[in-house]
RNA sequence: GGCUCCGUAGUUCAAUGGAUAGAAUAGAAGUUUCCUAAACUUUAGAUAUGGGUUCGAUUCCCGUCGGAGCUACCA
């Protein structure tokens, strides 16, 4: 419709007003809720340009569009503001060639270019979390609005399985698990506990251990005793104990820290977890097979936590395949001068002239660091897939700083690809008592939170839901659906970009802007559609009144809300728009009779809307990776 | 210190530079002889602050105040 505005008032325009028009003077918006008409052009531009006042401008067109534009009914003037009626059969149209359109709002499949979406991307020393549940859902959702829009999508992850932090949960279990009568060490199989959470716990064993080391060397340190303390450590505790002097609170603080940093890597326990790290990259076998082992375990954990969010990946990359693979393009990178190196051998950046620092691309022992690692994915990616167009990385807004120096480096590189990269940066989530600290223990575990929720839904299921028809199995998938609808729906309505804060009692709720509300919705409207039966009409004779007009226009604005949300890369736009169609349907329904409608035109509009509705709210929550059961 | 992001009802979230700043929740008052009351209706309540640009600013620019993140030869 707007198009057409547009086509009519670029070639008519100076015929009607005089002068030439510019394209982008012409903009339209949904009418104002309250104001008769059902678009809006705002005349401000024409105006000027003309130097007449914007309600008579407004007037001048209006009366050309209403005589020769014929879907134009009618028209109105506030101000600048030039709201048109459309036609009542324009209504009727949309809505049954909506109705004739099983996949509404789905652009045709693979018709864009291929992309790939990278999201989860955990580390292998512990399990996942609340934080892991926005990035994963949130990723999700992305790829499945892409395709949607008709992309073709790759999601991928990145598995952070090697490092220090691997090492350390080996260490410790290697240490400290208990040994068992028959001679094992403490296992998934013989203990019963999920494996992600084994080697979680003795990656909090390896932390305790530690502290208790760093106190010991500091009350060491702080005695006069610099026994086993190397030579460096020794002079820069001196330096830094000396800089303690007159400084203010918050200065001295800042002190501590670095020599509590300092102390750590004089601990036994750390020089041990380096050691094991230095023996898994010389490939030394023992520790391969027990870092294999507990990867392994880990994986089986996750795989089990992956399938109760619903997600799944078609291609994974794994670190310890991936980091040396950048080495090379490193090495290109520096005989180009696109890197320089520095005496000890280390490989740096230099961003200066960008407005960025320095940056290290590679360690002075020729190892590879976080950034060498991701510089080498990314080629790699566009080697295995040549057709891909671009990569979403969905990653914490806590390396915004990173993602930038990344793709800077790849564009410095000679990619073009680089400017097809695009970081999606999320807020972290805040919990009602402040930000998420594993060592304070205020994480939130993602499947406690999950049996949480279902179990939460299960209560209140049992309570009010029409459930009486369905079996044992039935049933259990509905908890499961409403309970992970809600903590979905939760983490995607808000804008990904902002932090959110979550609160465990709101996540459980069923009222208000929820997923169990929509959900909701669609299962009544599906009740309604059982008790109807089949739907007769005769196009020609559907009654179209104010209320259904509402409906009708929010139904047709589903194709461009997909568009939106995946455009700007955020569910939270779809999210909001099904919350906004269940709130108006919801509305219709409680003062529009549908089934004892005796009008038999209007009986039939109301269906079709209703049957419409309740498939556009499906589409959605899917799209959102959220079930919508057939009745609730 | 430097860089980046954020300040909207009591609270949690909305608003491509547009009309009277929307919802939810908590509060107050209502709606079941009728299609699922997990619903609906009514009511009260907010743009941190000072400037600027604009026909028009929650939105863009500058200052102030408040909060967060980054500033590792960790990933």
């Amino acid at each position: 419709m707007e198009v057409a505005l547009k086509d009519i008032l670029l070639t008519k325009g100076k015929e009607w007003l005089g002068i030439d028009i510019d394209p982008s003077w012409i903009q339209f918006q949904p009418t104002r809720k309250g104001v008769r008409g059902d678009v809006t052009l705002m005349v401000f531009s024409f105006a000027k340009a003309l130097q007449l006042p914007p309600a008579e401008v407004a007037e001048r067109i209006g009366k050309h569009v209403k005589s020769e534009v014929s879907f134009v009914a009618d028209y109105e003037v506030i101000q600048g503001f030039l709201n048109f009626v459309f036609s009542e059969t324009l209504w009727s149209d949309q809505l049954i060639s909506i109705n004739q359109n099983d996949s509404f709002g789905i652009a045709e499949p693979n018709s864009k270019q291929l992309v790939m979406v990278e999201y989860a991307s955990p580390n292998t020393n512990k399990p996942l979390h609340l934080g892991h549940l926005r990035n994963i859902f949130l990723g999700y959702a992305v790829a499945q609005l892409k395709k949607a829009y008709g992309h073709q999508v790759i999601k991928t992850q990145v598995i952070n399985d090697r490092g220090i932090h691997i090492c350390k949960s080996m260490l410790a279990w290697h240490r400290f698990a208990p040994l068992q009568s028959n001679g094992e060490r403490e296992t998934p199989a013989n203990s019963g506990l999920k494996g992600d959470k084994l080697v979680g716990k003795y990656y909090v064993e390896f932390e305790k251990h530690l502290q208790l080391e760093v106190k010991e060397v500091l009350a060491r340190w702080n005695a006069g005793d610099f026994s086993n303390t190397s030579a460096a450590a020794l002079e820069k505790f001196q330096e830094l104990n000396l800089a303690l002097v007159g400084k203010d609170e918050k200065a001295q603080a800042a002190i501590s820290d670095k020599i509590k940093e300092l102390a750590k890597n004089e601990t036994e326990i750390l020089r041990a977890a380096k050691d094991m790290l230095v023996r898994w990259e010389g490939r030394d076998p023992e520790t391969y097979l027990l870092w294999s082992t507990m990867n392994g375990w880990v994986y089986e954990g996750f795989d089990v936590t992956y399938q109760r969010m619903g997600v799944d990946f078609d291609k994974l990359y794994y670190e310890s395949d991936t980091f040396l693979l950048g080495k090379d393009q490193v090495m290109d990178g520096l005989a180009r001068g696109v890197f320089y190196q520095k005496p000890d051998g280390s490989v740096w950046i230099d961003l200066t002239p960008d407005g960025l620092d320095e940056k290290l691309v590679l360690r002075a022992d020729g190892t590879a660091v976080y950034m060498t690692q991701d510089i080498g994915t990314a080629i790699e990616r566009f080697h295995d897939y040549p057709a891909l167009s671009g990569i979403v990385y969905t990653v914490g807004n806590e390396q915004d700083y990173h993602f930038k120096v990344l793709f800077l480096i790849l564009q410095k590189l000679g990619y073009a690809w680089a400017a097809d990269c695009f970081h999606l940066s999320y807020g972290m989530v805040d919990l009602p008592s402040g930000k998420m600290k594993s060592r304070e223990g205020t994480v939130v575990d993602a499947d406690d939170l999950m049996e949480e929720v279902v179990n939460a839904a299960t209560v209140m299921t049992q309570e009010r839901g029409q459930i009486a028809e369905l079996s044992e199995t039935e049933r259990s998938v509905l908890f499961e659906s409403i309970g992970m609808g809600g903590l979905k729906y939760y983490l995607l309505k808000v804008d990904p970009k902002k932090r959110m804060l979550f609160n465990p009692e709101e996540s459980i709720d069923l009222t208000g802007n929820t997923g169990p509300f929509i959900q909701y919705t669609h299962a009544r409207i599906n009740s309604l559609l059982r008790k109807a039966g089949s739907i007769q009409f005769d196009e020609s004779a559907l009654v179209i009144e104010f209320g259904e007009i509402e409906l009708i226009k929010l139904l047709a604005a589903f194709p461009q809300t997909i568009a939106e949300s995946a455009d700007n890369y955020s569910p939270a736009v779809l999210a909001n728009y099904l919350y906004e169609l269940t709130k108006a349907y919801n509305s219709f329904y409680q003062q529009s009779p549908i089934l004892t409608e005796t009008n038999e035109g209007l009986r039939a509009a109301r269906l079709l809307i209703s049957k419409n509705v309740a498939k556009v709210l499906k589409t959605g929550l899917t799209i959102l990776g959220i079930n919508a059961p057939e009745r609730m």
